[in-house]
DNA sequence: ACACCTCACTA
DNA sequence: TAGTGG
DNA sequence: GTGT
């Protein structure tokens, strides 16, 4: 049985690639990453012609430019292959899995003059996004791969209880800057031999007028809405290329009639009326900024627009707001501020210090955006376990208790009575 | 025309 | 049950 | 707003 096996590249029938038949362009390539390529392809399971015969299914070239000068534009278009770049490829095998094509297609535009260079900083290197990459850390910490299925609690300082001002930095004259949290950390490797990418951030000028046109609607409460602005950012950063008309997006997935519209006129104006509108609107503007208050959201912001509120010092004034908007109002400005993340760091010593009086071999982790390296957390996710596995239970509420007595939690935004128990 | 995520907690 | 949070 |  399999009669075939003494060959180098093992030819995968279930690879990624199986089912492809490929023809490559090979003018500007190292010869020696094609011949990488030409390896995995086969390993992976495509076939490989050496000619752009019939059977071809991808075209696969640097450039459009180099393709058509190998290629007839009009035998392509009959031919009804995918014609794509060769990031494509990289970024294929770096996912281990077919990446979407949409992004790497190339178009054939007529002409020939002006071309598509889809290289802005020349940097032949791959940049693609990873899906999800929250597995792994999460145990990485719990020592042992055996414990992570224990039952865990789930403390959220935010939403079980708020851990506002005590916060050293109240005596800390300035902590905003950017720029220095910034270069604190930044996990991206510039390594290539790595597998993790740069973003770009080209057509930051898009992204971030629809992260604003995102915030707004949310504020207004057409989740819909701003769920698409959600979906469509990352589609728009992932672009290795600065977009400068609107049809190197027209194909592009979660960007439709509407958003090209706004793309377009944000190439060529550098700004968007529709966002300059929002911007300019009183009741938009006032629904905004009462939406940021913890426990308001859309429906209570407008009851208190129409109630004739327009500044958070009204709202002071306001007898329907429920306890936790009162706090959120009490704490508006601890709240909004970002906690540095050599704090977090510190607290999460504390917690664990604490935790380990209460119950010793407790496991007091940070998770969250601490956890995904960011310079500054909004607030602070942790993870409360213990390797017997059982102890853990009725550990959160003493937990809690104590932390309220040292004065680290001083008011409950919600508290949680059941969610004690939480199990993953 | 219709779907697009979940779910515990608060009032 | 409507509203809210992430 | 986008996709089916």
């Amino acid at each position: 049985m399999a009669p075939k096996k003494d060959k180098s590249p093992p030819s995968d029938p279930n690879g990624i690639f199986s089912g492809m038949v490929v023809f490559l362009i090979e003018t500007g390539v190292q010869s020696r990453r094609l011949q990488i390529w030409k390896q995995k392809l086969v390993q992976m399971g495509a076939k490989l012609e050496d000619r752009f015969t019939k059977n071809v299914s991808h075209v696969f070239a640097m450039d459009a430019n180099l393709l058509l000068q190998k290629l007839d534009k009009e035998r392509l278009i009959r031919a009804k292959v995918k014609l794509l770049t060769y990031q494509w490829l990289e970024d294929s095998l770096i996912e281990g899995e077919k990446a979407s094509e949409d992004l790497y297609v190339l178009s054939l535009q007529s002409g020939g003059g002006e071309s598509l260079s889809p290289k802005a900083d020349n940097d032949g290197h791959s940049r693609v996004t990873r899906k999800k990459s929250r597995i792994s850390a999460e145990d990485a910490k719990n020592s042992s791969p055996r414990h992570m299925n224990d039952n865990k609690e789930r403390v959220d300082s935010r939403d079980t209880k708020s851990a506002s001002s005590f916060t050293s930095r109240s005596s800390s004259p300035e902590v905003t800057s950017p720029e220095a949290i910034d270069s604190l950390n930044k996990p991206v490797g510039t390594s290539d031999s790595s597998s993790l990418y740069k973003p770009p951030d080209l057509n930051r000028n898009i992204t971030q007028i629809f992260g604003k046109l995102l915030n707004i609607y949310r504020a207004l409460g057409d989740d819909r809405r701003s769920f698409s602005y959600y979906k469509a950012i990352p589609v728009i950063e992932k672009l290795p290329f600065k977009i400068e008309s609107v049809d190197q997006v027209k194909h592009l997935p979660s960007i439709g009639k509407s958003m090209q519209d706004h793309i377009q006129e944000i190439v060529t104006t550098g700004k968007l009326s529709k966002l300059e509108h929002f911007e300019k609107d009183e009741k938009v503007k006032t629904i905004s900024l009462f939406g940021e208050v913890w426990g308001i959201g859309p429906a209570t912001a407008l009851k208190l627009y129409e109630k004739g509120h327009r500044t958070l010092d009204d709202l002071r004034n306001e007898e329907s707001l429920t306890h936790s908007q009162r706090l959120g109002l009490k704490y508006f400005d601890d709240i909004q501020t970002r906690i540095p993340r050599h704090e977090v760091e510190e607290m999460e010593r504390l917690l664990q210090k604490v935790g380990e009086e209460i119950l010793p071999g407790v496991i007091v982790v940070c998770g969250g955006s601490y956890r995904r390296g960011k310079a500054s957390c909004g607030d602070m996710d942790i993870i409360c376990t213990h390797p017997d596995r059982k102890s853990h239970k009725g550990f959160l509420p003493k937990f809690v208790k104590r932390l309220k007595d040292m004065e680290f939690l001083r008011e409950d935004l919600v508290f949680s009575v059941h969610s004690t128990e939480v199990s993953i």
